[in-house]
DNA sequence: GGCACAAACGGACCGTAGTCCGCTTATATT
DNA sequence: AATATAAGCGGACTACGGTCCGTTTGTGCC
C-alpha cells in the first residue's frame, strides 16, 4: 500500500508508477523497433509497422514515445546509458584507473565509435539524438572533470564543448564518409587538438 | 548557333542551358518561398503552398529542388553565397587587408551569427543545411589558408574541422538557447580555443 | 467482489512529403 | 512555318507522421 501522503501531494512525489500494461507494451515497442532497425534498417521503422509488430495501436506508440524522433532517442538512450555505465566504472583507460590524459583521449576515441555506430539512428532521432540534453550534458561533465585534472585553465564549459564538437555525427560522417579520411587520422587529429588544449604552457597560472 | 561539336559530345559540355520556363520557375518557387519564411515562418513553407503561391503544380517544385531539403538548402545557398563574397572580398577584418589572427576571429564570429540567423532554415534543410559539401569545403578551405598564414603545423585539415565544429547550428544552439549562455562568451570562448591552437610553444618546429 | 476513475488503448482521420505518368511546350533543325 | 523531341509541367495518388476521441482496462479503495 502506498503511502497516504504521496497520494495527497502527487506534486512531491516521483510520477505515479506506470501501469502494467504501459510498461508491457513499452517493451514490447522497443523490442520490435529494435527488431526491425536490425533486421530492415532504420528506414523500416514506420510509426505503424512498430505497432502492428508490436501487436498494439498507432495511437499506442505515440503516448509512449510522443514521436517517431522520441522511439528513436528512446533506442538509443539503451546503448547511451550502457555507455556511461563503461565511462564511470568500466575498464581503464576508458573507466577510472588510467592517467587522465590517456582517458580522455580513450573518451574522444570511444565516443566516436559510438557515434559512427549508430549514425542512422541518430539520424532519425533529430533532436533527440545525440545533442539531447542528457547524452550532451554526461559528456560535457565528464570532459569538464578531466580537463580539470590535467590543470587546464580557462572556461571548461566551452572548452569541453569545443572538444566534444568534432565528435558529433554529422562531422565524424562528413570526414570519413565524404571525404574519405580513415577513421584512425581524425582520431589521431583528435589527439592533437587535446594536445594543443591541454598544453602547459597555454595554461599557465594567471 | 552551338558548335556541332557540343552537341555530339554532350558529356564534354556544360550541362544544357536550362529552359527559359524552367528558369523563370524556378525564380518564381524560391521567391515565393522566400516570403513564405519571410511573412509566416519556416514551417509554413510545405510544397504546396509553395507551388500554389508561385502560380505552378506540385510537381514542379520536386522537378526543380528534388525535395522540401532541397529547397531550404537552395534559400540557404543565396545568403552562404553572398556570405563566401564578404570573406573573399569584403571590408576587413572578415575581408582581406586585417592580419591573419583578427580575420580568424571575425571568421568565427561572422559564421557564429550566420548559423543562429538561420537556424530555423538550416534544421528544416538537413542534410543541405550548414553541412552541405560546398559550404563546408569553403569554409574549411578559408580556415585552412588562416592557419598556414599563422604558422600553425600539424593536421591543418583536422584542425579546421575542429575549430568550425562548435561554429555548427546544433552546438551554438545547445549553448545560447537550451544553456542560456550570452552569445558573446561563446565567442569569447572560441577565441580561446583559436588561441590555443595558434600558440606558437604547440607549433614548434620538428 | 464491486466501484470509481484515471490512465491507457486503438484506429479512423488529417496534412504533408514525395511519386508517377499522360499532357504541354520550348527549342533546334530544316 | 512546320516538325521532332527532349524537357518541363501538373495534379491525382500513395505512404507516413501525427492527432483525436470514444472505448477499454488496470488500480486503489470500500
Amino acid at each position: 500500500m502506498l503511502d497516504p501522503l504521496s497520494r495527497q501531494l502527487p506534486l512531491l512525489d516521483q510520477p505515479p508508477r506506470e501501469r502494467s500494461d504501459a510498461a508491457r507494451n513499452r517493451e514490447a515497442l522497443l523490442a520490435a523497433a529494435a527488431r526491425l532497425v536490425e533486421e530492415q534498417g532504420v528506414d523500416a521503422v514506420t510509426m505503424d509497422s512498430v505497432a502492428t509488430e508490436a501487436g498494439v495501436g498507432k495511437g499506442t506508440v505515440f503516448r509512449r514515445f510522443d514521436s517517431r524522433e522520441g522511439l528513436m532517442g528512446a533506442l538509443l538512450n539503451r546503448s547511451e546509458t550502457e555507455w556511461q555505465a563503461l565511462v564511470i566504472s568500466g575498464p581503464p583507460p576508458l573507466g577510472p584507473g588510467a592517467p587522465a590524459i590517456e582517458r580522455l583521449h580513450a573518451f574522444g576515441h570511444s565516443r566516436m565509435e559510438l557515434n559512427l555506430t549508430h549514425a542512422e539512428l541518430i539520424r532519425a532521432a533529430g533532436r533527440a539524438g545525440s545533442r539531447s540534453y542528457s547524452a550532451v550534458s554526461f559528456a560535457a561533465m565528464h570532459m569538464r572533470y578531466l580537463l580539470s585534472e590535467l590543470g587546464v585553465r580557462g572556461d571548461l564549459h566551452f572548452l569541453a564543448t569545443a572538444l566534444l564538437a568534432p565528435l558529433e555525427m554529422v562531422v565524424l560522417v562528413q570526414q570519413t564518409r565524404v571525404d574519405a579520411i580513415p577513421l584512425d587520422s581524425v582520431k589521431a587529429g583528435w589527439d592533437d587538438l587535446v594536445r594543443r588544449v591541454v598544453c602547459p604552457e597555454v595554461n599557465r597560472p594567471v
